[in-house]
DNA sequence: TCTGGGGTCCTAGGACCC
DNA sequence: TCTGGGGTCCTAGGACCC
């Protein structure tokens, strides 16, 4: 019955397939099937690509042409020299053991020919702009997830209904493929819980539908680390205990569980192992922080290094304040997180008397942070968070219309200073 | 040649107040 | 002189997610 009246909760959660990789091919299609790993810093791919330009000054390149760069004009894995991780490989590339998070390095070794390509946010953000603004069109309750992924409400949709959700799926997905050119994959449960994980049950391009019976023959088998909050601790300690399945998770006492994990964890275990999830599909959210932070080329010395430590302190303090302005927030806590060359890290924060945005009072307060740090060792990374944050008065008209290009602009622009995504143009 | 960047949420102890 | 107890804020660390 697809009466109204009979409405049940249906909860979507969609998911970008290989999406940073998707969205470079649609640049890039001549790479398409080729090995290829996008990751790396700034100063390296720069590196790479003024040697790319200077070993083929025979033409000047625009970005319309991007599509007709011969392959063999990319740069490779195997001339990276530097720090760094992959975000993303493609299926071409993890055939030769390259993976998310690796270090570039290593990969390299592994898998010298495969194309090297520099982590482009900007580009990614207005593609994830794109699908969004799609999917909001159809179906106006969705929670942003990330840059890739988002959960729909189908519940209250005119089509949700039918087919368990199948029916808006597809045509969800098919509005997206149309107008960008990427493919997702969406699962449709009577929560978000099971929802996230349906998503992932036929990738890519998938849709799968599950019902409250489903729980037992499809859920149960899976590893308890499918649910989305078990991580690699928490699993380790479950199969410690001789729990490998949601299934087996489930048969568990709640009481034992809590004992174990203790009485939040414990009864919230008890609860997703069976299926059970009353979570509502926010459409709306403030942020609670904002943070910058960075790893250097190499690790610097507390003290020989201090002109560079401090210029880059000072630049994470300005590029944080220009964040919370743009935004329109101001925030109490201001706080710092410096690793070390042995990858320990510390934080320390500080909570002012009043709300701040400014650069100079933002590095006043992280300075007085830095003070309790302890600085025996190199450091590898230093980060810059404002916490606490509260909405700013929002601008006058006249303000807005003064202020140039405001969203937009500034992102890109930050963005690429953050990341160093500049002077990536061929 | 290991190990990014930007987030959220939870825990736990201490300070401080009533 | 006999150490209860709740509530809130602050701080540090850690798990987890995208």
């Amino acid at each position: 019955m697809d009466t109204p009246a009979a409405s049940i909760r249906r909860i979507a959660h969609l998911d970008m397939d290989a999406f940073y990789a998707s969205v470079e091919l649609l640049r890039y299609p001549q790479l398409q099937g080729l090995p290829m790993v996008i990751g790396g810093s700034r100063r390296n791919a720069e590196e790479l690509l003024n040697r790319l330009n200077a070993e083929r000054p025979q033409r000047v390149w625009t970005l319309d042409d991007l599509a007709r760069i011969p392959v063999d004009f990319f740069p490779r894995l195997g001339d990276y020299t530097g720090r760094g991780v992959i975000t993303t490989a493609t299926y071409a590339a993890r055939s030769y053991g390259v993976g998310s998070a690796m270090g570039l390095m290593k990969a390299a070794r592994l898998c010298p020919q495969a194309i090297l390509l520099p982590v482009d946010f900007a580009e990614y953000r207005r593609c994830s702009r794109l699908f969004k603004s799609i999917i909001t069109e159809i179906a106006p309750v969705m929670e942003d997830r990330g840059v890739d992924e988002v959960y729909i409400d189908f519940t209250e949709v005119p089509g949700g209904q039918r087919e368990g959700g199948r029916v808006l799926a597809r045509l969800i997905q098919k509005s997206i493929l149309q107008r960008t050119g990427l493919s997702c994959s969406i699962g449709v449960a009577p929560n978000k819980l099971l929802a996230k994980m349906a998503s992932e049950f036929d990738k890519p391009g998938g849709i799968s539908i599950v019902h409250e019976s489903d729980l037992e023959p499809r859920i149960w088998p899976l590893p308890c680390r499918k649910i989305n909050g078990i991580g690699p601790k928490a699993d380790a300690r479950l199969q410690a205990l001789g729990i490998e399945t949601i299934g087996e998770l489930a048969a568990a006492d709640r009481a034992w569980l809590m004992a174990h994990f203790g009485p939040r964890t414990g009864a919230w275990m008890a609860r997703v192992a069976r299926g059970q999830d009353e979570r509502a599909v926010v459409v709306h959210s403030e942020p609670v922080s904002l943070s910058r932070e960075t790893t250097f080329d190499r690790d610097l010395h507390p003290v020989q290094d201090r002109i560079e430590l401090g210029a880059i302190f000072t630049r994470l303090c300005q590029q944080v304040a220009d964040d919370l302005q743009r935004k329109g927030y101001a925030g109490k806590t201001v706080g710092i997180k410096l690793r070390f060359d042995d990858f320990r890290s510390v934080t320390r924060d500080l909570t002012l008397p009043a709300p701040v945005a400014d650069a100079q009072a933002i590095r006043q307060a992280a300075g007085q942070c830095l003070k309790r740090a302890p600085l025996a060792r190199r450091l590898r990374l230093l980060g810059v968070r404002v916490a606490a944050l509260q909405a700013l008065a929002p601008l006058e008209d006249s303000q807005q219309n003064a202020a140039p290009g405001p969203v937009e602009y500034g992102e890109v622009a930050i963005e690429s200073e953050a990341t160093g995504q500049t002077g990536w143009r061929f």
